[in-house]
DNA sequence: AATTCTAACTAACAAGCGTTAGTTTTGTTA
DNA sequence: TAACAAAACTAACGCTTGTTAGTTAGAATT
Protein backbone atom coordinates (compact mmCIF):
# COMPACT_ATOMS: atom_id res chain seq x y z
CA UNK A 1 0.00 0.00 0.00
CA UNK A 2 1.52 3.09 -0.97
CA UNK A 3 -0.65 5.64 1.43
CA UNK A 4 1.10 3.91 4.12
CA UNK A 5 4.81 4.89 2.62
CA UNK A 6 3.58 8.36 2.08
CA UNK A 7 2.01 9.14 6.05
CA UNK A 8 5.22 7.48 7.18
CA UNK A 9 6.95 10.18 5.18
CA UNK A 10 5.05 12.73 6.64
CA UNK A 11 5.26 11.49 10.34
CA UNK A 12 9.31 11.61 9.38
CA UNK A 13 9.69 15.14 8.00
CA UNK A 14 7.16 16.59 10.74
CA UNK A 15 9.39 14.60 13.36
CA UNK A 16 12.62 16.22 12.36
CA UNK A 17 10.68 20.01 12.03
CA UNK A 18 9.32 18.93 15.33
CA UNK A 19 13.00 18.06 16.66
CA UNK A 20 14.30 21.39 15.68
CA UNK A 21 11.55 23.78 16.74
CA UNK A 22 8.75 22.05 18.72
CA UNK A 23 5.34 20.61 17.96
CA UNK A 24 3.79 24.16 18.51
CA UNK A 25 5.84 26.44 16.28
CA UNK A 26 5.99 23.79 13.26
CA UNK A 27 2.48 24.79 11.30
CA UNK A 28 0.75 21.78 8.95
CA UNK A 29 2.32 24.27 5.98
CA UNK A 30 5.55 24.08 6.98
CA UNK A 31 5.56 20.24 6.86
CA UNK A 32 3.88 20.78 3.59
CA UNK A 33 6.40 23.06 2.42
CA UNK A 34 9.20 20.74 3.69
CA UNK A 35 7.56 17.62 1.18
CA UNK A 36 6.96 19.99 -1.43
CA UNK A 37 3.13 19.84 -1.68
CA UNK A 38 0.49 21.75 -0.23
CA UNK A 39 -0.35 21.79 3.63
CA UNK A 40 -4.18 20.87 2.13
CA UNK A 41 -2.44 17.64 0.74
CA UNK A 42 -1.50 16.14 3.61
CA UNK A 43 -5.41 15.14 5.15
CA UNK A 44 -5.05 12.66 2.28
CA UNK A 45 -2.66 10.70 4.28
CA UNK A 46 -3.41 11.61 8.07
CA UNK A 47 -6.46 12.58 9.78
CA UNK A 48 -4.86 16.24 11.98
CA UNK A 49 -1.96 17.14 13.38
CA UNK A 50 -2.48 15.92 16.86
CA UNK A 51 -2.53 12.20 14.90
CA UNK A 52 0.93 12.98 14.03
CA UNK A 53 2.09 13.73 17.24
CA UNK A 54 0.79 10.43 18.91
CA UNK A 55 1.61 8.43 16.41
CA UNK A 56 5.42 9.80 16.56
CA UNK A 57 5.57 9.63 20.47
CA UNK A 58 3.38 6.61 21.29
CA UNK A 59 5.42 4.58 19.15
CA UNK A 60 8.36 4.59 20.54
CA UNK A 61 6.79 4.99 24.14
CA UNK A 62 5.80 1.54 23.71
CA UNK A 63 9.05 0.32 22.27
CA UNK A 64 10.30 1.69 25.92
CA UNK A 65 7.80 -0.17 27.76
CA UNK A 66 8.55 -3.18 25.48
CA UNK A 67 11.53 -2.75 26.40
CA UNK A 68 11.61 -2.48 29.84
CA UNK A 69 9.25 -5.60 30.36
CA UNK A 70 11.85 -7.29 28.92
CA UNK A 71 14.29 -6.42 30.71
CA UNK A 72 12.22 -6.62 34.31
CA UNK A 73 11.31 -10.51 33.18
CA UNK A 74 15.09 -11.49 32.92
CA UNK A 75 16.61 -13.65 35.55
CA UNK A 76 19.94 -11.63 36.55
CA UNK A 77 21.20 -9.38 38.82
CA UNK A 78 20.30 -5.62 39.25
CA UNK A 79 23.23 -4.53 37.84
CA UNK A 80 23.00 -6.33 34.87
CA UNK A 81 19.52 -5.23 33.90
CA UNK A 82 20.88 -1.72 34.52
CA UNK A 83 22.96 -2.12 31.86
CA UNK A 84 20.31 -4.23 29.85
CA UNK A 85 17.93 -0.65 30.41
CA UNK A 86 20.86 1.72 29.20
CA UNK A 87 21.33 -0.54 26.29
CA UNK A 88 17.81 -0.18 25.48
CA UNK A 89 17.98 3.65 25.66
CA UNK A 90 21.18 3.92 23.11
CA UNK A 91 19.22 1.13 20.76
CA UNK A 92 16.23 3.56 20.69
CA UNK A 93 18.36 6.79 20.51
CA UNK A 94 20.41 5.80 17.65
CA UNK A 95 17.16 4.49 15.73
CA UNK A 96 14.45 7.38 16.64
CA UNK A 97 16.96 10.06 17.85
CA UNK A 98 14.10 12.91 16.07
CA UNK A 99 10.78 11.34 17.69
CA UNK A 100 12.63 11.51 21.06
CA UNK A 101 12.62 15.29 20.74
CA UNK A 102 9.16 15.38 20.62
CA UNK A 103 8.76 12.79 23.52
CA UNK A 104 10.83 14.42 25.70
CA UNK A 105 9.76 17.85 24.82
CA UNK A 106 5.88 18.00 23.53
CA UNK A 107 4.35 15.45 24.77
CA UNK A 108 1.95 17.68 27.30
CA UNK A 109 0.36 18.60 23.81
CA UNK A 110 -1.22 15.33 23.89
CA UNK A 111 -5.04 15.02 23.82
CA UNK A 112 -7.16 12.78 25.55
CA UNK A 113 -6.46 9.24 25.79
CA UNK A 114 -3.22 9.15 23.84
CA UNK A 115 -2.11 11.89 26.87
CA UNK A 116 -3.45 9.46 29.25
CA UNK A 117 -1.73 6.66 28.03
CA UNK A 118 1.67 8.44 27.30
CA UNK A 119 1.63 9.25 31.43
CA UNK A 120 0.84 6.10 32.18
CA UNK A 121 3.91 4.29 30.05
CA UNK A 122 6.01 7.15 31.36
CA UNK A 123 5.29 6.53 35.31
CA UNK A 124 5.29 2.25 34.72
CA UNK A 125 8.41 2.63 33.64
CA UNK A 126 10.16 4.97 35.96
CA UNK A 127 8.24 2.42 38.43
CA UNK A 128 10.23 -0.34 37.07
CA UNK A 129 13.05 0.86 36.93
CA UNK A 130 12.93 2.33 40.53
CA UNK A 131 12.09 -1.42 41.62
CA UNK A 132 15.53 -2.94 39.70
CA UNK A 133 17.48 0.11 41.54
CA UNK A 134 16.06 -0.52 45.06
CA UNK A 135 16.40 -4.53 44.21
CA UNK A 136 20.44 -3.68 43.96
CA UNK A 137 20.60 -1.61 46.23
CA UNK A 138 18.80 -4.68 49.09
CA UNK A 139 21.12 -7.08 47.42
CA UNK A 140 24.61 -5.03 47.60
CA UNK A 141 24.89 -4.29 44.30
CA UNK A 142 24.38 -0.88 44.62
CA UNK A 143 25.89 1.63 46.51
CA UNK A 144 23.19 2.24 49.10
CA UNK A 145 22.34 6.16 47.92
CA UNK A 146 18.65 7.63 48.09
CA UNK A 147 17.67 4.98 45.05
CA UNK A 148 15.73 8.16 43.58
CA UNK A 149 18.55 10.77 43.58
CA UNK A 150 20.20 7.17 41.26
CA UNK A 151 17.33 6.80 39.08
CA UNK A 152 17.20 10.87 38.52
CA UNK A 153 20.41 11.01 37.61
CA UNK A 154 20.69 7.86 35.42
CA UNK A 155 17.48 8.66 33.33
CA UNK A 156 18.08 12.35 32.66
CA UNK A 157 21.85 11.45 31.24
CA UNK A 158 19.58 8.59 29.11
CA UNK A 159 16.98 10.38 28.28
CA UNK A 160 18.58 13.64 26.85
CA UNK A 161 21.55 11.67 24.76
CA UNK A 162 19.55 12.16 21.91
CA UNK A 163 20.62 15.45 22.12
CA UNK A 164 24.05 14.79 21.95
CA UNK A 165 23.99 11.85 19.85
CA UNK A 166 22.74 14.30 17.25
CA UNK A 167 25.36 16.87 18.02
CA UNK A 168 28.60 14.99 18.19
CA UNK A 169 27.85 13.43 14.21
CA UNK A 170 26.90 9.71 15.01
CA UNK A 171 29.28 8.10 17.07
CA UNK A 172 29.45 3.97 17.15
CA UNK A 173 27.01 2.37 18.76
CA UNK A 174 29.01 -0.61 20.42
CA UNK A 175 31.27 2.12 21.32
CA UNK A 176 28.55 4.55 22.77
CA UNK A 177 27.21 1.34 24.80
CA UNK A 178 30.14 0.63 26.39
CA UNK A 179 31.13 4.30 27.74
CA UNK A 180 27.69 5.06 28.89
CA UNK A 181 27.74 1.59 30.76
CA UNK A 182 30.99 2.78 32.51
CA UNK A 183 30.00 5.96 33.39
CA UNK A 184 26.69 5.83 34.52
CA UNK A 185 27.28 2.34 36.45
CA UNK A 186 30.85 2.68 38.01
CA UNK A 187 29.84 5.48 39.69
CA UNK A 188 26.77 3.30 41.70
CA UNK A 189 28.56 -0.13 42.49
CA UNK B 1 9.52 53.19 40.44
CA UNK B 2 5.96 50.27 40.00
CA UNK B 3 6.34 49.92 36.28
CA UNK B 4 9.43 47.96 36.86
CA UNK B 5 7.72 45.01 39.44
CA UNK B 6 4.51 45.25 37.04
CA UNK B 7 6.97 44.16 34.57
CA UNK B 8 8.88 41.23 36.72
CA UNK B 9 5.10 40.23 37.17
CA UNK B 10 4.65 39.66 33.84
CA UNK B 11 8.11 38.14 33.97
CA UNK B 12 6.62 35.92 36.39
CA UNK B 13 3.63 34.58 35.26
CA UNK B 14 4.54 34.18 31.59
CA UNK B 15 7.65 32.10 33.21
CA UNK B 16 5.00 29.25 35.40
CA UNK B 17 2.72 29.81 31.72
CA UNK B 18 6.24 29.14 29.98
CA UNK B 19 7.21 26.15 32.32
CA UNK B 20 3.46 24.37 31.50
CA UNK B 21 3.41 24.45 28.17
CA UNK B 22 6.34 26.40 26.29
CA UNK B 23 6.67 29.46 24.92
CA UNK B 24 5.08 28.95 21.39
CA UNK B 25 2.05 27.07 23.45
CA UNK B 26 1.01 30.44 25.32
CA UNK B 27 -0.41 33.48 24.07
CA UNK B 28 0.00 36.80 25.44
CA UNK B 29 -3.81 36.37 26.00
CA UNK B 30 -2.99 33.42 28.38
CA UNK B 31 -0.47 35.50 30.02
CA UNK B 32 -3.16 37.97 30.37
CA UNK B 33 -5.71 36.19 31.68
CA UNK B 34 -3.38 34.95 34.11
CA UNK B 35 -2.82 38.17 35.54
CA UNK B 36 -6.79 39.51 35.23
CA UNK B 37 -6.30 42.05 32.79
CA UNK B 38 -6.37 42.39 29.36
CA UNK B 39 -3.57 41.46 26.84
CA UNK B 40 -3.31 44.67 25.26
CA UNK B 41 -2.82 46.45 28.65
CA UNK B 42 0.63 43.84 29.04
CA UNK B 43 2.07 46.40 26.40
CA UNK B 44 2.32 49.30 29.13
CA UNK B 45 5.18 47.46 30.52
CA UNK B 46 6.86 45.01 28.00
CA UNK B 47 7.81 46.00 24.09
CA UNK B 48 7.00 42.54 22.89
CA UNK B 49 6.62 39.00 23.73
CA UNK B 50 10.09 37.98 22.49
CA UNK B 51 11.30 40.57 24.91
CA UNK B 52 9.37 38.39 27.99
CA UNK B 53 11.07 35.27 26.50
CA UNK B 54 14.31 36.62 26.51
CA UNK B 55 14.39 38.55 30.28
CA UNK B 56 13.92 35.20 31.03
CA UNK B 57 16.61 33.39 29.40
CA UNK B 58 19.33 35.97 29.45
CA UNK B 59 18.75 36.69 32.52
CA UNK B 60 19.45 33.14 34.07
CA UNK B 61 22.51 32.75 31.21
CA UNK B 62 23.86 35.36 32.66
CA UNK B 63 24.16 33.60 36.03
CA UNK B 64 25.37 30.65 34.92
CA UNK B 65 28.17 32.35 32.57
CA UNK B 66 29.05 34.16 36.04
CA UNK B 67 29.12 31.13 38.47
CA UNK B 68 31.46 29.71 35.72
CA UNK B 69 33.55 32.26 35.69
CA UNK B 70 34.17 32.32 39.30
CA UNK B 71 34.66 28.47 39.49
CA UNK B 72 37.18 28.71 37.24
CA UNK B 73 39.20 31.40 38.74
CA UNK B 74 39.20 29.32 41.98
CA UNK B 75 42.63 28.35 42.89
CA UNK B 76 41.29 24.70 43.92
CA UNK B 77 41.54 21.00 42.10
CA UNK B 78 39.59 20.32 39.63
CA UNK B 79 37.35 17.95 41.65
CA UNK B 80 36.31 20.60 43.82
CA UNK B 81 36.16 22.77 40.99
CA UNK B 82 33.52 20.17 39.29
CA UNK B 83 31.69 19.94 42.91
CA UNK B 84 31.22 24.00 42.77
CA UNK B 85 29.49 23.45 39.45
CA UNK B 86 27.22 21.13 40.74
CA UNK B 87 26.48 23.65 43.78
CA UNK B 88 26.11 26.55 41.53
CA UNK B 89 23.12 24.32 39.17
CA UNK B 90 21.74 23.45 42.53
CA UNK B 91 21.53 27.05 43.37
CA UNK B 92 20.14 28.90 40.37
CA UNK B 93 18.01 25.90 40.01
CA UNK B 94 16.34 26.21 43.37
CA UNK B 95 16.23 30.04 42.77
CA UNK B 96 14.13 29.77 39.32
CA UNK B 97 13.53 26.03 38.17
CA UNK B 98 10.80 27.45 36.25
CA UNK B 99 12.63 30.08 33.80
CA UNK B 100 15.03 27.03 33.58
CA UNK B 101 12.22 25.11 31.47
CA UNK B 102 12.49 28.28 29.12
CA UNK B 103 16.30 28.47 29.26
CA UNK B 104 16.02 24.52 28.09
CA UNK B 105 13.57 23.79 25.96
CA UNK B 106 12.35 27.56 24.21
CA UNK B 107 16.10 29.03 23.84
CA UNK B 108 15.62 28.42 19.88
CA UNK B 109 12.66 30.54 19.78
CA UNK B 110 15.08 33.58 20.82
CA UNK B 111 15.77 35.81 17.96
CA UNK B 112 18.77 38.37 16.55
CA UNK B 113 21.33 38.99 18.78
CA UNK B 114 19.76 37.24 21.92
CA UNK B 115 19.94 34.16 20.07
CA UNK B 116 23.30 34.59 19.51
CA UNK B 117 24.30 35.99 22.53
CA UNK B 118 22.43 32.66 24.33
CA UNK B 119 24.53 30.79 22.00
CA UNK B 120 27.26 31.71 22.89
CA UNK B 121 27.53 31.82 26.62
CA UNK B 122 26.06 28.30 26.55
CA UNK B 123 29.12 27.16 24.12
CA UNK B 124 31.63 28.78 26.78
CA UNK B 125 30.42 27.46 29.47
CA UNK B 126 30.54 23.98 28.37
CA UNK B 127 34.20 24.62 27.53
CA UNK B 128 34.91 25.81 30.62
CA UNK B 129 33.85 22.34 32.13
CA UNK B 130 35.14 20.71 29.39
CA UNK B 131 38.37 21.95 30.43
CA UNK B 132 37.95 21.43 34.00
CA UNK B 133 37.27 17.86 33.75
CA UNK B 134 40.62 17.97 31.09
CA UNK B 135 42.45 19.24 33.84
CA UNK B 136 41.42 16.87 36.10
CA UNK B 137 41.97 13.63 34.18
CA UNK B 138 45.30 14.98 33.37
CA UNK B 139 45.87 15.38 37.53
CA UNK B 140 44.79 11.95 37.77
CA UNK B 141 41.89 12.91 39.73
CA UNK B 142 39.21 12.28 37.45
CA UNK B 143 38.90 8.65 35.95
CA UNK B 144 40.51 8.75 32.51
CA UNK B 145 37.29 8.03 30.94
CA UNK B 146 36.31 10.29 27.81
CA UNK B 147 35.80 13.74 28.87
CA UNK B 148 33.11 14.51 26.40
CA UNK B 149 31.29 11.31 28.13
CA UNK B 150 31.64 12.73 31.67
CA UNK B 151 30.20 16.68 30.48
CA UNK B 152 27.59 15.10 28.89
CA UNK B 153 26.38 13.15 31.58
CA UNK B 154 27.11 15.70 34.51
CA UNK B 155 25.92 18.04 32.29
CA UNK B 156 22.07 16.24 31.65
CA UNK B 157 21.71 15.69 35.11
CA UNK B 158 22.39 19.02 36.62
CA UNK B 159 19.99 20.28 33.57
CA UNK B 160 17.38 18.43 33.91
CA UNK B 161 17.17 18.73 37.70
CA UNK B 162 14.41 21.30 37.77
CA UNK B 163 12.24 18.95 36.61
CA UNK B 164 12.21 16.77 39.61
CA UNK B 165 12.71 19.45 41.82
CA UNK B 166 9.43 20.68 40.66
CA UNK B 167 7.92 17.08 40.81
CA UNK B 168 9.47 15.85 44.44
CA UNK B 169 8.31 19.02 45.69
CA UNK B 170 10.99 21.39 46.85
CA UNK B 171 14.10 19.36 48.99
CA UNK B 172 16.16 21.02 51.29
CA UNK B 173 18.58 22.62 49.41
CA UNK B 174 22.02 21.23 51.52
CA UNK B 175 20.61 17.29 51.60
CA UNK B 176 20.22 17.77 48.06
CA UNK B 177 23.53 19.01 47.20
CA UNK B 178 25.61 16.21 49.37
CA UNK B 179 23.57 13.52 47.40
CA UNK B 180 24.41 14.90 43.69
CA UNK B 181 27.73 15.51 44.81
CA UNK B 182 27.73 11.87 46.03
CA UNK B 183 26.57 10.68 43.07
CA UNK B 184 27.94 12.37 40.72
CA UNK B 185 31.23 12.87 41.67
CA UNK B 186 32.03 9.21 43.28
CA UNK B 187 31.12 7.56 39.90
CA UNK B 188 34.24 9.38 38.24
CA UNK B 189 36.95 9.88 41.13
C1' DA C 1 -7.78 72.59 41.57
C1' DA C 2 -5.14 71.50 37.67
C1' DT C 3 -1.82 68.57 35.77
C1' DT C 4 0.74 64.59 34.99
C1' DC C 5 1.51 59.71 35.27
C1' DT C 6 0.29 54.92 35.57
C1' DA C 7 -2.05 51.25 34.08
C1' DA C 8 -5.94 49.68 32.68
C1' DC C 9 -9.54 49.53 28.85
C1' DT C 10 -12.10 48.73 23.87
C1' DA C 11 -11.65 47.97 19.18
C1' DA C 12 -9.39 46.61 15.50
C1' DC C 13 -5.56 45.12 12.18
C1' DA C 14 -3.14 41.84 9.18
C1' DA C 15 -1.22 37.50 9.27
C1' DG C 16 -1.21 32.85 10.32
C1' DC C 17 -3.50 28.73 12.09
C1' DG C 18 -5.77 23.81 11.38
C1' DT C 19 -8.98 22.06 8.57
C1' DT C 20 -12.79 21.12 4.94
C1' DA C 21 -14.98 20.88 0.32
C1' DG C 22 -14.74 20.26 -4.16
C1' DT C 23 -11.82 19.66 -8.27
C1' DT C 24 -7.99 18.28 -11.18
C1' DT C 25 -3.95 15.72 -12.26
C1' DT C 26 -1.42 11.43 -12.33
C1' DG C 27 -0.53 6.67 -12.74
C1' DT C 28 -2.31 1.95 -12.79
C1' DT C 29 -5.46 -1.64 -13.99
C1' DA C 30 -9.38 -3.80 -16.86
C1' DT D 1 -8.70 3.25 -24.23
C1' DA D 2 -11.87 3.77 -20.64
C1' DA D 3 -12.35 3.44 -15.72
C1' DC D 4 -10.61 3.88 -11.32
C1' DA D 5 -8.05 5.09 -7.37
C1' DA D 6 -4.40 7.83 -5.31
C1' DA D 7 -2.67 12.10 -4.36
C1' DA D 8 -2.17 16.38 -5.60
C1' DC D 9 -4.52 21.00 -6.26
C1' DT D 10 -7.37 25.76 -5.33
C1' DA D 11 -10.21 28.28 -2.46
C1' DA D 12 -12.08 29.19 1.50
C1' DC D 13 -13.87 28.78 6.46
C1' DG D 14 -13.76 30.39 11.27
C1' DC D 15 -10.59 31.18 14.79
C1' DT D 16 -6.40 32.67 17.13
C1' DT D 17 -2.20 35.14 17.00
C1' DG D 18 0.86 39.36 18.32
C1' DT D 19 0.40 43.95 18.22
C1' DT D 20 -1.20 49.02 17.62
C1' DA D 21 -4.13 53.12 18.31
C1' DG D 22 -6.74 55.75 20.90
C1' DT D 23 -9.25 56.33 25.24
C1' DT D 24 -10.33 56.37 30.17
C1' DA D 25 -10.21 55.82 35.22
C1' DG D 26 -7.69 56.60 39.31
C1' DA D 27 -3.60 58.17 42.00
C1' DA D 28 0.23 61.19 42.78
C1' DT D 29 2.34 65.59 42.15
C1' DT D 30 2.31 70.57 41.35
Amino acid sequence: MKTISRKQEIITVASSLFNEKGYKAVSMRDIAKAMDIKAASLYNHIKSKQEILSEIILKVAEEFTNGMENVVNENTSAINKVEKVIELHIDITVNHSEALAALNNDWMHLEGDDLKAFIKMREDYEENFRIIIKQGIDAGEIKPYHPEVILFSILSTLRTLYVWYQKRGKLDVNILKKDMVSVLIKGII
